[in-house]
DNA sequence: ATCAGTGTTAAGTTATTATTAACTCTGTAT
DNA sequence: ATACAGAGTTAATAATAACTTAACACTGAT
């Protein structure tokens, strides 16, 4: 068991999923809140500023994407994390609450084992996305300032090229398949052509003036110095 | 499109869904293997050794629920993640699904986006997708990095030839049967000529410079160093 | 010596990526 | 409102690398 005590709020209109989650988040070391509906989870996410919300979409009263958006409308619930439960099948709605500024939803019915792994790993990613520029060999990337320098020089990306570069900057060496990049940087539901991503490509390597990134045919592209 | 090489086995009675799936999970750079009835999808189970297995629940023959039941009880497939496909939305069944050891669960009629992130989703979550590197005498075979390094020298190997090598390298001394070999390198129902494999094998010893793939006249190619 | 299976090579095909220019969209300053 | 600029995307075409094939050479076993 570990000892992370972070807090997790668990809002749902049933109560036995609502003692499934506690009693597995409990044993995973969080300490968990809970709430029967949308009204009392704004209220004990205000009292408790948990870590982690776990918001059920169908609730009587406000709905989870109801609260997610008043939720994130407060600044104090910019970085909260945020992840839906729901039994609706509707792509429109999965994807609307994405876009609501939801970090990832899962479908009930819920096993608990991927549950408590699917928490677990989205605490780990946060951990990971703390403060890191970049600096190899002359070429400084800062994610923070969003500023690329090489050699000193200051390069102007756009957002798209600066995210893309970010992204494979991130893992020298190790190739991003184009699904990959499609989803890290353009997002899960997004769709574009097949070239859009080439033309960003070209674009950082023309303006960086130094290839850094490599084709890798059939692959996709890597970084490297 | 990824270079996972992960081998996903999908089952369902439904030749347009089998199609779709297989098509979006290739494109993910998936090996993908599909079954048209329960019976068809535990032989394909035993033959292949798939990473991942989606089974339709209502199929013709034994259904996905008396699949998975049968599979689980075979060691060999304890740990293999299995996700029910299926129509139903009464939650008995769902639980059910869950009971006999499924890992996930998604509802029809299926968003191509929604599955394939849902895939991808549960194996990263088992940490499955990264780093299988192959490390023996000097070579190393990175399918991560997409690199082989042959004492500290990078080799350049094509798409193919690198899943060709990682195949054989990942079980040192066994020897893969030329169908085999095509099943897991070209896919169940692509159709190339004879020397197709021959000749992939020569790149790769041609730049590995190396003889660590011997030839078992009659039966196959094995890799041994 | 023959035959079946494998190796080799070069040429032919296909698949994938690069490049360019045009177009849409959005926000901003006139 | 209008025009303008920059970001992002698309579409058409060119370039390139990967893949396959076919023809023939080789090898070892019977």
């Amino acid at each position: 068991m570990e000892t992370h005590s972070l807090k997790v709020l668990v809002a749902d209109d049933e109560p036995d999923i609502l003692e499934i989650l506690k009693y597995n988040l409990e044993n995973e070391g969080y300490v968990v809140f809970t709430a029967k509906n949308g009204d009392e989870a704004i209220e004990k996410a205000k009292r408790n500023q948990p870590d982690l919300i776990v918001l059920d979409i169908m609730m009587p009263g406000k709905n989870g994407v109801e609260v997610c958006e008043i939720l994130r409308r407060q600044s104090a619930f910019k970085e909260t994390l945020i992840i839906f439960l729901t039994a609706i099948n509707d792509e429109a709605t999965q994807i609307k609450g994405l876009k609501t500024g939801a970090d990832d939803y899962i479908s009930k019915p819920i096993s608990p084992k991927i549950f408590l792994s699917k928490v677990n790993s989205i605490f780990r990613r946060l951990n990971k996305s703390d403060a890191n520029i970049i600096s190899i060999n002359g070429l400084i990337i800062d994610p923070e300032k969003f500023i690329v320098q090489f050699n000193g020089k200051d390069i102007s990306l756009a957002k798209k090229e600066f995210n893309l570069l970010y992204l494979l900057a991130t893992k020298p060496g190790r190739v991003f398949v184009r699904n990959e990049i499609l989803n890290q940087v353009w997002g899960a539901d997004v769709i574009v052509g097949d070239r859009t991503i080439d033309v960003h490509i070209r674009k950082i390597r023309q303006k960086l003036g130094n290839d850094c990134i490599t084709t890798v045919k059939g692959i996709g592209y890597k970084f490297e110095f």
